[in-house]
DNA sequence: ACGATTTAGATCGTGCACAATTAAATTGTC
DNA sequence: GACAATTTAATTGTGCACGATCTAAATCGT
C-alpha cells in the first residue's frame, strides 16, 4: 500500500483527479478481468472461452433459440455473436440453420458433442465457488446490487 | 419475463444447469458492459475510451511513470498497454521515451495537450454519477465487495 | 399486388485483453 | 570482465465487443 498515509500539506490535493480505487467502474473492471482470469483456467479443460461458456449455458437452457434471441439473453449483438457461434459450429458443439418458416432467423441447436459437454461442465460452479472461497458474505445482495447498477447504467445510455 | 412462474412437474429441475441471473460473474460481467456503454458516450468528446482514460487518469495522476508501473496500477501487460499507448502517442497526448538511466523502461509523459485534457475530463465523474442517479444505495459498501471478490478471485486464479 | 419499411444476420473496421515469444538492457556471480 | 539469469517492452496471434453498413427475407399499407 503505498503512499496513502500521511496526506502532509506539501502536496496539494485540491486539484486531484479522481481516485481509481474510488470508482466502481474500476471496481467492476477489475473484478470482471479476475473472473476472466479464473474462467480460464477452468474452461480450459472444456476448451471454451468465457463467452462461449455463456452461449452454450442459455443454449444448454433453452436449446434450438436464434441468434436473436440469444442475443437479448446475453446482451450482445450479431457483431459478436455470429463469429463465436462459428466457432463453436467449428468446435462441433453447436449446428446453425436458417429457419425454414422464417428464413431471417438462424437456429441454433446442440450437437450431441454439445450436449456430453453439459456433463463436463457441471462441476464448473462449483470450481468457482472453490475459488471464491468464503470470501462472500453475501451473494445475493451483492447481486441485487450489480444488478440495479446494470439497470441504472442502461437506462441513462440509451435515451434513444 | 417468460417462463418464470409456475414451475410444474413435468419439467424436472434437476439437471438444470446453472442459471444465468443468479451467477456473480454474470452480473459483473454486464455491469462492465454496462459501464463501458455510458463511458462510450461521455468520453466521446474527449475522443478517448474507456480504457484510454483509465490510462491518462493514472498519467494525471503521476506523470513520468513507466510502462511496467501503470501496468501493475491497471492490472494490464504490456500486449495490452504498448497498443494502447501509441494511439495515445498518436493522438498527441503523452510522450513515449525510453529511459536513458535503464533503456529497458519506457517513460509515459503528458504532453500539454494532454494536461489541457485533464480540465475536461474532470465533468466526467460528475456525467457518471449524475447517469447513476440515485440507483446505488451504498457505493462504500459494494466497491468493498468487488474489491473483495477481485483478491479472491486473483488469489485463486494465480497459485504460482 | 407491390413498393416501403422493418427485421435478422453477416461483414468490416477499430480497439481491448491476454498468452506466448522475442529482443534488449541490466544485474549478479564467478 | 565474461556470462548466465533476470527484467522490461515489443510483437504476434486469437478472441471478444461494438458501431456502421449491407443483404435478404418478411411484413405492412395502400
Amino acid at each position: 500500500m503505498p503512499g496513502r498515509e500521511a496526506m502532509t500539506a506539501d502536496k496539494v490535493p485540491e486539484q486531484h483527479s479522481p481516485r481509481l480505487e474510488d470508482q466502481l467502474c474500476f471496481a467492476v473492471y477489475q473484478a470482471g478481468h479476475a473472473f476472466n482470469r479464473v474462467y480460464r483456467s477452468v474452461l480450459a479443460e472444456l476448451g471454451l472461452t468465457y463467452p462461449q461458456y455463456l452461449a452454450m449455458l442459455v443454449l444448454w437452457e433453452c436449446d434450438g433459440l436464434t441468434v436473436k434471441a440469444m442475443g437479448e439473453r446475453l446482451m450482445l449483438d450479431s457483431g459478436t455473436l455470429t463469429p463465436l457461434l462459428k466457432r463453436l459450429e467449428a468446435a462441433g458443439l453447436i449446428r446453425r440453420e436458417r429457419d425454414r418458416e422464417d428464413e431471417r432467423q438462424v437456429r441454433l441447436s446442440l450437437t450431441a458433442q454439445g450436449e456430453s459437454l453439459r456433463e463436463k461442465g457441471r462441476c464448473v460452479p462449483d470450481s468457482m465457488a472453490r475459488a471464491l472461497g468464503g470470501a462472500l458474505e453475501s451473494k445475493g445482495r451483492l447481486l441485487e446490487q450489480l444488478n440495479a447498477l446494470r439497470d441504472a447504467l442502461l437506462a441513462a445510455a440509451e435515451p434513444a
